[in-house]
Parts: C-alpha cells; structure tokens; sequence
DNA sequence: TTGAAAGCGCTAACAC
DNA sequence: GTGTTAGCGCTTTCAA
C-alpha cells in the first residue's frame, strides 16, 4: 500500500505497528494514517505471521460446541483473546467436526498455543507433543502437561448441593452421574460420597448415564424404583440430566419437589426454562474461557501465569424443597 | 524440511500436495512422504497463504453463539469446510464478543469469503464492502448482496404447524411472536396470519418478546390474559419463547395441553427437556451450515452455486392437542 | 527521520 | 524426473 499511498515502506509497518517512538515524524505518522483508512488497507495477516514466527492464535479443543456450556466457554476465551490482539479456532473433538482428526490441521492456521477442556481427553493425545504451550481447563491440578490450568471448584459446589439438600433433611440421596470418566465428574462423586458419608443415617445410591436428556431420565427411572426405600432427592451431574431426572419423576408419578427433590450442574439457560427451575451449581463457563486465554497470553509472554480456581455458587431454585412427610 | 530429510524441495511441495502425477517418480514420492512423517513435518500455512494469495478460510458471521441453533450451524459448517480443506472461524456479533468490532481483525486470518445469517445484520454492514463472496443463510431470497442463499422453507414450517393447530380444533390463536426484524421472523409472522386468515371464524392475537423463556413466558402471560375469550393455542416463534408459554401457562393454573396447546420453533435440546415435550418446527440446522459452506466453497471454485432450500418437517409432540371442551 | 534490503516458508514456472 | 529461482507482503536491522 504505502509505497502508493504515501512516503515509503517500512516506515508503514512502524506507524501501523505503533512503533514510531521517536522514529517517524509525527506528520508522516499522520499522513499513513491517513492513506491506510482512504484505501481501507489491512495488513496481510499471513505475511506477518509468516515473518513472525508467530500468529496470535489459539486453539480451543472442546468437546462439541452445541452444549452450551462449551459455547460460553468460548465466547469468553474469544473475549480476552480479542482484547488483547489474539484470535481462537476452535477444535470440537470427535462426534461434532468429522473427520477432521488433526487439530493443526482443522483448524487452517498455525497455531501459538492451545486450551483444552478436559473433557476433550481423546483430541488432546494429538495436541500433545505439538510442542506448544497448552493449557488446561477444569483437569486434574496436577496435571503434568499443562503450563497452566484454570480449575473450578467443583468439589465445593457438591459440598453445596449436598449441604442443601442434608440441610433440608433428606437421607436417601441418588446421585445421577455422568457416565464421563474425566476428572471433573470424579471429583462430583467423590465430593457427593463424602458429604453424604459425613452425615449418620444418610445413604447414597448411584446411576450412571450419558449426558442426554433421555438417558438421565432412564437412569433417574432406576434410581427412584429400585428396591428398598425410595430416595426423596436425586443429585444431578449436570442440567441435562436434571431435566431428564424431573421427567423421570413426574411420569412415575411424583411430584417435583414435594415428593422428591432434584439437583443440577452448570446452570444452563434449560435450568430455568423447565418447570420448575432447577436448584443448580452455576459453573462461570465465560469466566473460564477468559481465565484461560488469560493463562495462555500470560505464558507466551514468558509471565508467570499461576494456575486460577474459580468458585461456584449454588442457586437454589423451585425443584429442591423438604423431603415428604 | 526437504532439503535436510532426503533430496530436494520443490519436489516436496508437490509430494505433499498431491501434484505429482507424472513429474516426480514413485521412490522419491515414498522419500518424502517418510521423512515427512519421521519429522513430524507440518507445512506453515502462513507461508503457504502467502504465496497461493487464498487462505481457505471462510468466516461465519451468527449472533451469539450461546443460541444452540448457531453452534449446529457452526458445527455443519465446519464438517464440510474440513472435508474440503477448509477452515471456519467465527465471528458472533455484538453481544457475544466484544470489543472486536472488525471482523477482518477478530478473525485473526485473512478469508476467502463469509457465510452471514440473516440475523447477524448488524454485523453484516462491516462485512459489506470486504469485496468478499457471501453466503447468506435463511434470508430474503431476494438479496441482492449475496452470491448464494440457502433458505428454510420457514413459510411452510409456519403452515404445518398452523395446519395441526386448526386442524385439532383451535380457532382462538396467539401469536408468541419474536421481537426480532428479521426475515425469517416476519415469514413466520405472515404465514401464520395468512393459515388462520384461511380459516372461517379463526382468529389471531400476537404478542412479541425477546429472545429470552422469561420475556417468552411474560408475553404468553399477556396474551392468555387478554380481555375476551381466552386463545386456546400459542404458537411460538421459537422453543426457547415456547418454554416460555408453558411456564406461563403453568403459572396461570392452565394445562399444557388440556387447557391451551403450545408450538414452538427449531427443535431444539430443550424441546424435548421440558415436560409434556414440545411439539415443534424441526430445522435442521447443520444442514443449513453445511449447505452454506458449500455454496461457499463452490462459489470460490467458479462453479455455479445454485440457491437452496431446505425443507422443516413438523414434530407432533406433547404440548398440543385439541382445545378444551 | 527515512529508505533499502534481507528473508520468513512456500508454490509455480521454467531450466536442466 | 528433479533442481533452481522468483516472489507473495510483511517486519526488522542497518545505512544514509
């Protein structure tokens, strides 16, 4: 452009590059300014990062983009990294994007780093040993691999859940679990195992199910009719399947919540559009795509990024009340 | 890499991109390909954009990519960019990311062209101009502006569900319209008007509300309270409003669907979420993502890309039946 | 304060 | 069949 435009070449880069410290005059500066908006000039992006090395841009690796839980995840990450000059593709792992199976190659850029969702365990073998900077979101503290994780603290928002529903007096407790054996879901059971254990005389009997609507009810079906004593709450993994739990309750009858209480995870926008809300722990899923992308910025410029844990809050809402009786 | 590996570069170059038919022979072929994989080899596609001018990327221009509809797009789109070569990134328009007003920048990549649904228009005026292809996704068919559409026959999604709702005996009917000026919503808005126009002694109250259940159910809340006879059947212009409409019903003492029936739009998750299950208008929405991303892809191949038109199908739930008495 | 020149890694035309 | 070469548009020394 410039050499048309105006003055020269390389002082272009430096003007649109805000490098012109005390190098350009300011009225040059100016007068490129000012050809760049006449002819709507943009810098090739592909020779810049081929001359850097570098491209500005990130790679989120989630496990498909239609949960809405990953969606505001990246809507986050996209936030930050627009803020700070940096772009994000996206790699949804297996059953979303096809046959795309190579993260470097689905996304069409070169890549500068990448963020990886946990449960994204079965793409993340292929980003590993790419050699970039990764980090993780919502994994295991110590995983090794990572230069950063932004982990949530799961293990109190079901201390939370659990305490409502002990509070409210309920004993036989049913924990509708994902069947997702990923370090976020472990953390649920174990946290769940361990609140109910505190308490003498309370019990906890478990189903496992995919997360969908239709399996949660299923699996909410077995809990509340196996043998012995009905439980009076159902403490789901996540809303999807707390959906399914409260279908499954009123086709056998019961009502929600009077005759048994329902839990959920992540507070989706489904958590209030069933009748009635969902008691659920709200997950602040923009929260942890931008504490990632944050992470990640931080770590390309050899900042110490320190690992972040984000708190969660529990929302009680009309599908938990006392137990019956 | 070549140069190290085996014997020479240019050859890679066609090795690797497939151009070898009868100018490189079969053993160096093999060569390469080897070294290739023993080193890991990734070609910098930042260079190779450079040079080929194209960088086989496409952008896709959705409001928010919280919206379920939009991640399924999204999700079609990329299966068919990936089968292609291609890569897809995004740019959710206003309230999704902020700040990245441009969306040549918040893409960090040059593109190739835009596929822009019809209610991101606001963000359309930036892609405007760019001088790029563009694919519009359930527009007016008549815009001008773009190389290709690919349309839903929203117009008869609207008359099949108008078509049950008469068909079962409703003549009170409430429009739960979306406060949205987008063509798609004033479609619906007059094929509904013009199937219970049709109808002798059918008659058509509407209310609008945001895109939101809680404005959704404030809106049917209106409309179920509105002096006179009371509607028996709330056609909604998309789940998330429908939702809405049951809560309100609900609120109001009312059964779905003994005492008023409800429709919604989409098909979406929650759909089928919430309790009776809603019957809707199913719009396959990676269809239109994927078609969209063809249309692209052959509009940047020279080949005539005809329009499309994707058929919806009516999905008979619980949430309707006949009217009450 | 500005210009000239090199080179990032790739592809395509052309020479051998 | 294979190697040489030029050049895509940018940033960054280095000279002027």
């Amino acid at each position: 452009m410039a050499r048309v435009a105006g003055v020269s070449q390389a002082t272009v880069s430096l003007v649109l590059g805000d490098k012109w410290a005390g190098r350009v005059s300011e009225r040059t500066a100016a007068a490129v300014r000012a050809a760049a908006r006449e002819l709507g000039y943009r810098p090739n992006l592909a020779a810049r990062s081929l001359r850097l090395g570098r491209t500005r841009t990130a790679l989120l690796v989630v496990p498909a983009l239609t949960t809405e839980f990953f969606a505001r995840v990246y809507t986050g990450a996209a936030r930050v990294a627009a803020e700070g000059g940096f772009g994000v593709v996206l790699y949804p792992s297996p059953e979303g994007v096809g046959p795309a199976r190579d993260p470097f190659d689905s996304a069409r850029a070169s890549l500068d780093g990448v963020i990886a969702s946990s449960m994204a365990a079965d793409a993340l073998a292929a980003v590993r040993g790419g050699g970039l900077p990764l980090v993780m979101l919502d994994s295991s503290p110590d995983e090794t691999a990572a230069a950063a994780t932004v982990n949530l603290d799961i293990a109190d928002g079901m201390r939370q859940a659990a305490g409502h529903l002990l509070g409210l007096g309920h004993r036989r407790i049913a924990h509708v679990a994902a069947a997702v054996d990923t370090w976020t879901f472990r953390v649920r059971a174990r946290a769940l195992a361990a609140a109910v254990g505190a308490v003498p005389g309370a019990s906890l009997h478990t189903e496992t199910a995919p997360l969908t609507v239709d399996e949660g009810r299923r699996a909410a079906e077995r809990a509340l009719t196996h043998p012995g004593p009905r439980p009076t709450a159902l403490v789901c993994d996540d809303d999807i399947l707390a959906a399914g739990a409260c279908k499954a309750a009123r086709r056998l009858g019961l009502r929600v919540p009077d005759d048994v209480s329902v839990t959920g995870f992540d507070d989706l926008a489904l958590a209030t559009a069933v009748d009635p809300e969902l008691t659920t722990v709200r997950l602040p899923a923009e929260a942890v795509g931008a504490a990632g992308m944050r992470a990640l910025m931080a770590v390309l410029a050899d900042e110490p990024a320190r690992d972040t844990s984000l708190p969660v809050e529990l929302v009680p809402r009309g599908s938990t009340g006392p137990p019956p009786r």
